[in-house]
DNA sequence: GATGAATGAGTATTCATTCAT
DNA sequence: AATGAATGAATACTCATTCAT
């Protein structure tokens, strides 16, 4: 319980729980982790306090592995809407490209282990691209709606474009297309 | 010539599952059920084979409902659009009220025990939906779509609104409307 | 619980039952067996009271038919050897071809549901055959002996003779004719 | 690094299965042989793998101790008839002397949960007395008998005295000695 | 008498977490 | 800090027996 001393071990059962999980469910047991990532079932409890605990770190680092990604390099000179295609683009690449994380991702989202702590300072990972999309939607038709219940769309539609893309990948990049130029009929 | 099968107890017990799976998720036990439905826990099983069983029901009543509850009293003389903001606006109004059948629902959409044949069967029941979809983006910027991405995408807003109007239940019909306003924007 | 009506169903329970025990074992279902006799399993409790009750008759039925089989037809003018290997025989030959009725039989008479007083009335039922041994061993080597020991001694050795016939039942004649003899130079 | 595992728990484990089982049956719970071992019941299952696991070793366990004791100080020099007529009698002392074993291992012999590897297995461990019997019969009329037949009738012959014995102590020595005889006379 | 639904005690096994080594 | 054995609560499902119809 003392301060851990690897990062290497964190970062191992962190990777090995994306696998167990993806492959398992929730339901997985912290052992079949430990055993994945190569640490006894006691260790797994000197990095992380709980299984509840493992679960919330998980999820923040997924989300905000995903929020970096969107944003890294964006062409931060050119006009709002290149700039949201930009991270639109980035961010369903990321998710189709890791389908694990993005299945692990997607149970933690639902998940009763998942604390209000938790789901806010994924929020906060999203301050960047939400951002972008006060700006994208601020001469819109949804420029008075809450900027929650915007982004809130706007996540649920990159979650079904995902989906989409993963289950008819030869049309990936045009399905991205498609519901990006959706999103912008919606809010600008 | 023994005591039938009862229906009622068929209800009770889905009905306690319910609210069981409202308040506990879907790790509840079947005897937590049993007992909320005032029935013994051996008899749970007379009426459903195996916990998953009892998943994979639930989740069909439900979806059956919800759809059920949309499209009926439909006003089929009056304009497509017309029909569509019926439609859509008895979906989250359904949902809106139905709190421990919606949470619920949402746990059994994403749980491993309910089979691909019970969500081919959720999704039939939503043929009549779907008819109405197919109507309404037939001359629109998503006319050539799949009409299962746009489908994905109408539910993904769907579920985003409901959310935001359990939320925010003070201004629940303005929420309705923009959300169907919005998707009016994306398809027609 | 009053006195049954149909004999048929009393023997079509203990028929089931010698065919389901001889498959699943002792802790075959009781509906099962129901089931399988074609009866309601509520049905096979006015026949039997308990399961027990129906293990301790099927007992005594077996145990009954094995004796009756290895006497029927003795020739009762001859040789006491002639008859003694006369009743082996036939002893061996019904156990032989009736192997679900001797598979039963066999995890009865090891099970703790069958009662002394069962295992009493069985050997009861083999007085017939005692007999035809006290007279085999009246003037051999184990004349001292307690009848009840050289009983068991022969009774030992029809189970493994048995046991050896079936598993290699092409020279299964032989074989219990070669038991007979071995059975011959311990007592007579 | 851990605690390791403790020979004594397995051992305190496989000595409270078999005064359970004399006592209960097959039936018993795990839980009650993990209590009368004084283990949790989670730590039966960290020494033995399923029930089953525990059943098969356990009939190992004993067969071996019976045939080594039966072996033990066997006067190699002797003739073969002594030899086995030592054999025999320590054999038959064990079973006596040992009852809750002997009824124990009289149930796992007849369980279904023994696999025919363990049978085999257990086969091997009498290999010494099979060669015992083998030089014992070599001259006599059972010369051309397949082994395993003349084996299988040996121990009907042995547990047919054991019971005896049991049932009659005064008399031990002499029903042990009857036995051999009846067993020399059919075999030598 | 016949039926089969109702009952609820009973059981192997799993798993998060603790703690002796 | 690391290990993995120890713990014991928790859970789906079965089954003999009873009883309403």
């Amino acid at each position: 319980m003392a301060r851990p001393r690897s990062d290497d071990k964190r970062s191992a059962i962190i990777a090995a729980a994306i696998r167990v999980i993806a492959s398992e469910g929730l339901g997985a047991a912290t052992a079949t982790i430990a055993k994945e990532a190569g640490v006894s079932n006691g260790s797994l409890f000197t990095y992380f306090e709980t299984k509840a605990d493992l679960m919330n770190q998980l999820y923040l680092d997924l989300k905000a592995e995903m929020a970096a990604t969107a944003l890294e390099g964006l062409p931060t000179k050119s006009s709002i809407r290149k700039q949201m295609q930009y991270a639109w683009s980035h961010w369903l690449r990321w998710a189709t490209s890791s389908p694990e994380k993005r299945r692990t991702l997607a149970q933690l989202a639902v998940s009763d282990d998942i604390t209000p702590a938790s789901h806010q300072a994924a929020s906060n990972a999203f301050a960047g691209i939400r951002e972008l999309l006060e700006r994208s939607r601020e001469n819109g038709p949804m420029r008075a709606a809450p900027l929650a219940f915007v982004a809130s769309l706007m996540n649920a539609l990159a979650e079904a474009a995902t989906d989409f893309m993963i289950r008819d990948p030869a049309n990936a990049e045009e399905h991205s297309k498609a519901a990006f130029n959706a999103l912008w009929r919606m809010i600008a």
